[in-house]
RNA sequence: GCCGAGGUAGCUCAGUCGGUAGAGCAGGGGACUGAAAAUUCCCGUGUCGGAGGUUCGAUUCCUUCCCUCGGCA
């Protein structure tokens, strides 16, 4: 399937320019970012309006309640599902977002490892805890050398991941992944990316953040707490939100809160553009050029 | 003006019983295969406020000056 990709930090624009290509060459827009995807807290993870949602269809935001948990393979299924619906249309996705892996996984897939159980992956997380980092990942370096070597102790995520793929299928994660390397692209996808400057990027992130609040994070993430109190819930993680409730259990003054949410943005945001600076299929784009991209999306169309 | 506490990395601070100093945060770079707005790795020379003095050697001790913050006037 032919597809669109707008790629880049937060708040470079991508959905305005999104809306522009998805209404000039006849697309949809399907998000791609693990926190737009929750309900209650459209403002705090600005995601498109109703007016804007109006005029283009856009699939996969703010659909889950905030204690539902996505994993990227949970959200390649949704998003598969989607964009054959796209297709059968004769539209073509769009797809805009910041979360890396979720690209990754629609574009190229997962490896096909069965799923872990929950209670196994609890019990391997307890065993993390109990036992310390060292023993975790001297376990991880018996079993899986390879992945062993990549991983720091410290990476909790990845060493209990590992240890868990283990533990369920008898094989190390390396093997899986190693076998699912030979797969190539599952989509013919135009990955266009914005490379913004930084020091507008950073006024443009305070600035995005301070409407936000004019808007009512505060009230948004006071409601959605009430909805669900439960510190653990998958929502919860999320920029912004962490700050507020800070604010809002009393921990934190409003001034501070705010200057976190903007200072831990600003980290993401370059974390974003590590993660997307090693694709080299990605044109890169200034932002503010709307003119640029959609030339660029023309070409690629008429290439059929 | 007096008393007290300070002046050390961009910021907050630790430290050196005298041998020119190190954490967190910020900043830069990297990793990333089912929690990814997550998780994680690497990168630290700075007139140790200024000037004198003691000393082989002072950021550390002494004197003095400047500045900041408390308290008293």
């Amino acid at each position: 399937m032919r597809t669109i990709c707008l790629i880049g930090p937060t708040g470079t624009g991508k959905s305005s320019s999104a809306l522009r290509v998805a209404e000039r060459f006849g697309g949809e827009i399907v998000n791609f970012d693990s926190r737009q995807v929750y309900r209650d807290v459209p403002i705090t993870t600005d995601q498109p309006g109703p007016e804007v949602r109006r005029q283009v269809p856009h699939w996969l935001y703010g659909f889950l309640e905030s204690r539902e948990k996505l994993d990227a393979g949970g959200y390649a299924q949704h998003a598969e599902e989607v964009m054959h619906g796209i297709a059968r249309r004769g539209g073509i996705p769009v797809l805009t977002g910041g979360t890396g892996l979720y690209l990754q996984a629609v574009l190229y897939g997962l490896a096909p490892i069965p799923e872990t159980p929950e209670s196994l992956r609890q019990r391997v997380l307890e065993e993390y805890h109990e036992y310390g980092p060292e023993a975790a990942h001297s376990r991880l370096a018996e079993i899986d050398p390879e992945t062993a070597r990549a991983v720091s102790p410290r990476d909790r995520q990845r060493v209990t991941r590992a240890l868990e793929v283990f533990e369920q299928t008898g094989r190390s994660i390396s093997w899986w992944q190693k076998r699912h390397q030979r797969s190539s692209p599952r989509h013919e996808a135009l990955k266009i990316g914005m490379i913004p400057d930084r020091q507008q990027l950073k006024r443009d992130l305070a600035r995005r953040i301070g409407a936000m609040l004019e808007q009512g994070a505060v009230e948004e993430v006071r409601a959605a707490w009430n909805r669900c109190p439960d510190p653990s819930a998958p929502v919860w993680t999320g920029i912004g939100c962490r700050e507020l409730l800070a604010y809002i259990w009393g921990r934190m003054e409003l001034e501070e809160a705010k200057g976190e949410w903007i200072k831990r943005t600003w980290n993401y945001a370059k974390r974003q553009l590590t993660w997307f600076r090693r694709d080299g299929d990605i044109h890169w784009v200034t932002p503010g050029n709307p003119e640029d991209i959609e030339k660029r999306v023309a070409l690629w169309v008429e290439s059929e």
